[in-house]
Order: structure tokens, then C-alpha cells, then sequence
RNA sequence: GGAGAGGUGGCAGAGUGGUCGAAUGUACCUGACUCGAAAUCAGGCGUAGGUGUAAGCCUACCGUGGGUUCGAAUCCCACCCUCUCCGCCA
């Protein structure tokens, strides 16, 4: 959510930042609701404290024994009026409400404008490609070749975009998301955290998946004790329960920079992707992912970017995956962040990087919805900045090790840092 | 699932219809005392919003939502959450 005051001051120029990442903010209703609630919320403030002293005088005449019929006569039409009134008022800021929470982040200035992925900029580049003597084979065809991954079966038990890994392949995948764990704990300072899979409609609202983009979660519906059906909704992201940690809460300042790790299930219904990455296990219903979350003070979150950044980018290197970074264009950047890196792991299958992380300084949009808020210097509750990003997708990881990996008989080397959590194992062989 | 207790300021904890945004303690801030600190004493100290150049004034908020009333932290209803005991259970 974007500060309502800097919309009451200076619309135009909050205007003009969203359109560069193309979205039109539509000055006219926000003008037109803000005079309404301006003019509505005085005229009930005024009867309210109309209200106000004139029961204290009732109270101050009973004590004295005083009559009070004609004071209570004079007070008796007001409630009418003035519940009218606080009702029109709950009404026009709900509209309000409404209105703030589906308009995007503002880009942060130094974001390159443009309109989609074409525009984003590369900042660096690490590794370099492998150059195989054979044709590189994807990482489906090598992985149910090593009878390790199946989709069919998958299809089976629940429908696509879903996979099954047996075997080395599925202690693989373990040994990525521990590895990953490990390192972000023992050598990046982050706490490790489990947390709940289902969340409640304001945790989604706090991070901002919510009320615009329901139709990417998987919903599960659940009757309240009255009746009413409210909802649970599957995590699309470690970073919604992990952020969330914080809603409702004012940090003391020492305590900051808080820094968490989460390894999850994401579920994602991956809606208007149609005939996307249908092949393999790049984009599924289902997959595995471990989440750096850091809730940090304002100075520090650019510099606390770069810091999660750069984990996330260790992993890679410890793995020996080349990748690139690249900084999002405005077009191209998600409804909550105001800056975001990608790390795209090279495929050799596909000949180019696929995002396998995205790392995103939110600045102080999400905790504006979530009211998370620490203690400054000055002892006021001052909002905090939130960051976040993948370190990694443990399924694209897999991804890219098998491409990357692959040798000529169709095994496939476990990188040296993992092979503590392989049991030793130095190659995956064809069974 | 059954029975009970409870949710009030950073924390603890009073408050069962009227000047209660809320006693008191504690934490914190400022000042005094001190070479300095501790202790002690004095004062200050919630959040959000409206309005105003400002000082200030006003409004809302005592788990959430609704109701009763001129007036609700206090009474009524529903829900959520926490705790204790019993049952069940991975």
C-alpha cells in the first residue's frame, strides 16, 4: 500500500511514477473519494463530540439531581443522524481502502523503465556455460532416463504441472533444500523458521497477494464457528507466512535486522500460463522453495538487498551453476516491490538463463498493509522496509543440475557440496 | 468433542453504566542529588485519524463484529484467540 498522504500531497507525482511501470492511477476517483470522506468524516466528528459533552452534562445534572429532560431532548435527534452518518462514513473509506490496495509499488528511481522482460538489465554474469561433445538433453529426458522423474504418474495421482522424483533424484531435491538451509544458517546469520502452509485472507493481504491476484492461489475454504465461510489459502510462497511474522508487531530496534529462512511448498494455480513451460518441471503446481525473508529499518534496505542478493547467489557458486542477474524493468516488476533482481541459472537444454531467483526490496509497502512497525531512535513506531528472495527454487536447482551436469551416458554429476547429503554419492548413475 | 477460566497501554495489573484514554506498579525519557553510577525525589511517557502556519483543538481505539443507552472497557448477542482439565488423535 502506498502512503495516502503522499497522495493527498502530491497526486500528480505519485501519478506519474506508477505509469512508468504502466499502470494508471486514476486521479479523478481518489480526488473525488477523498473530498467525500473529508467532508464526511468532519460533519460526524462535529456530532460526535456534540454528543459527547452533551451526555457528560446529562451524567454532571443526574449526579447533582438535577432534570435532564429537556438536555435529553435536545440530544435525542442525533442519533439518527449521526449513525447515518458513521455508516456513510465506514462506506466512502472502505471505497478508499479498496481503491489504495490494488495500486501498485512505486519503482524505486534508479529501476530501468520499460515494458516487459525485453527491458531488463543485466548487471552481472557468472560461470561459464558448459560446452558438451554430444547434444545437451533436457532435464526431463535425462531424469526419467535415470528412472528418477515421472510425470505420468504424477499426471496420474493428481493432473499436470505436478512431478514425482524417486530415488537419488528425490534425495537430491532433499540435499538441495538442506544445503541451502545450512548455508543461509551456519554462514549467512539467518534464523531457521517452520512455518504454517495455509495462511488466513490477511496474511495475503499483507504481502500484497491479495485482493488483486486470487486467482494465481489455491483456495481452501473452512466454516467459521457461525456458519460464515471464511478461507485458507495455500502458500504461494514462504515469503507470505515468513513476512508475516511481523504483521501487528512493533520491532525493538535492536533487534533489527531480523533475518529468517524458510524452506516450503509453494502452490501456485499458475492461471492464464497456458501452454507456458508445459514440459518438465520448470513451472508447476507444486514446488519446493528456500525463502530468505529480512525486516530491516529504511536506511539499511538497499544495503540489505544487496546483502540477500549476494546469498542467494552463493548458493549458485557453491553449486557451480553459471547464472546472471539482471535488474527488472518497471514493466516487468511485481505489484509489491519497488526494486527486484533476478538470478537466472543458465539451461543448456533451452540455450539460455531462467529465473531461479527474485530478490525484491518492498520498502515499506507491505508492512504499511501488515502495520509492522518498529521503535526508531526516537522511541516513535516507524514502519519497517521488507526484502526478500529465493535462495533457491529447489526444483529449478535440480533443473539446472541435471542440464548442467549431464555427461555423455546419460549420468549425472552431484556437485561436491552436496554430496555430504548424498550419502557420498559422486554420480547419479542410470539404474 | 465436553467442562471451565480469560483477552485492558512495552510488560504486569485495577477498573461492572457518567469528567475513564483508562488507577497503580514496572520499563523508558528528562531534570535534581552525585566525582560518576546505583538508590531516591520531581516531571514526562499509547496508537491512528481530522483540522490548523503553529500552540492547540477535536474524533476513534480496552480481542473482533453487532446490539441496548442521551452516554459502554463496564450490560446483551455472535465470533476469534489464549490457558486449564477430560476425551480423542499424528
Amino acid at each position: 500500500m502506498l502512503d495516502i498522504q503522499a497522495l493527498r500531497h502530491d497526486l500528480t507525482a505519485v501519478a506519474a511514477r506508477l505509469a512508468t511501470r504502466g499502470f494508471v492511477l486514476d486521479t479523478a476517483r481518489f480526488e473525488q473519494l477523498e473530498g467525500e470522506r473529508k467532508t464526511i468524516q468532519t460533519r460526524t466528528q462535529e456530532l460526535q463530540a456534540k454528543r459527547n459533552t452533551t451526555s457528560k452534562q446529562i451524567g454532571a445534572a443526574k449526579a447533582k439531581g438535577e432534570d435532564v429532560a429537556a438536555i435529553m431532548a435536545e440530544v435525542a435527534h442525533l442519533g439518527d443522524e449521526l449513525k447515518q452518518l458513521e455508516a456513510k462514513l465506514e462506506q466512502v473509506q472502505h471505497e478508499l481502502n479498496a481503491f489504495l490496495s490494488v495500486i501498485p509499488n512505486a519503482p524505486h528511481a534508479t529501476v530501468p523503465h520499460g515494458k516487459s522482460e525485453l527491458d531488463n538489465q543485466e548487471v552481472r554474469k557468472w560461470g561459464v556455460p558448459p560446452k558438451f561433445t554430444f547434444e545437451a538433453r533436457d532435464h526431463v529426458s535425462i531424469g526419467e532416463g535415470l528412472g528418477g522423474l515421472d510425470f505420468e504418474t504424477a499426471a496420474r495421482i493428481s493432473g499436470a504441472r505436478f512431478s514425482l522424483l524417486k530415488g537419488p533424484l528425490a534425495r537430491l531435491h532433499r540435499a538441495l533444500a538442506q544445503f541451502m538451509l545450512d548455508t543461509h544458517t551456519d554462514r549467512h546469520g539467518y534464523m531457521e523458521t517452520y512455518v504454517p502452509y495455509l495462511v488466513n485472507a490477511d496474511s495475503m493481504r499483507g504481502t500484497g497477494q491479495l485482493p488483486k491476484f486470487e486467482e494465481d492461489l489455491f483456495k481452501v475454504p473452512r466454516q467459521s464457528g457461525d456458519g460464515r465461510q471464511e478461507n485458507f489459502y495455500l502458500i504461494p510462497t514462504a515469503e507470505v507466512p515468513v513476512t508475516n511474522m511481523v504483521r501487528d508487531e512493533i520491532v525493538q530496534l535492536e533487534k533489527l535486522p531480523l533475518k529468517y529462512v524458510a524452506h516450503t511448498p509453494c502452490f501456485r494455480s499458475e492461471a492464464g500460463s497456458y501452454g507456458k513451460d508445459t514440459r518438465g518441471m520448470i513451472r508447476q503446481h507444486q514446488f519446493d522453495k528456500v525463502e530468505l525473508v529480512q525486516i530491516v529499518q529504511p536506511e539499511k534496505s538497499y544495503e540489505g538487498l544487496e546483502e540477500l542478493l549476494g546469498h542467494a547467489e552463493a548458493i549458485l557458486q557453491k553449486l557451480g551453476l553459471p547464472y546472471r542477474v539482471v535488474k527488472l524493468c518497471t514493466g516487468d516488476m511485481g505489484f509489491s516491490a519497488a526494486l527486484t533482481y533476478d538470478i537466472e541459472v543458465w539451461l543448456p537444454a533451452q540455450n539460455t538463463y531462467r529465473e531461479i531467483s527474485s530478490c525484491s526490496n518492498f520498502e515499506a509497502f507491505q508492512a504499511r498493509r501488515m502495520q509492522a512497525r518498529f521503535r526508531n531512535a526516537q522511541g516513535k513506531p516507524e514502519l519497517v522496509h521488507t526484502l526478500n528472495g529465493s535462495g533457491l527454487a529447489v526444483g529449478r536447482t535440480l533443473v539446472a543440475i541435471l542440464e548442467n551436469n549431464q555427461q555423455a551416458d546419460g549420468s549425472v554429476k552431484v556437485p561436491e557440496v552436496l554430496r555430504p547429503y548424498m550419502g557420498g554419492m559422486e554420480t547419479i548413475k542410470v539404474s
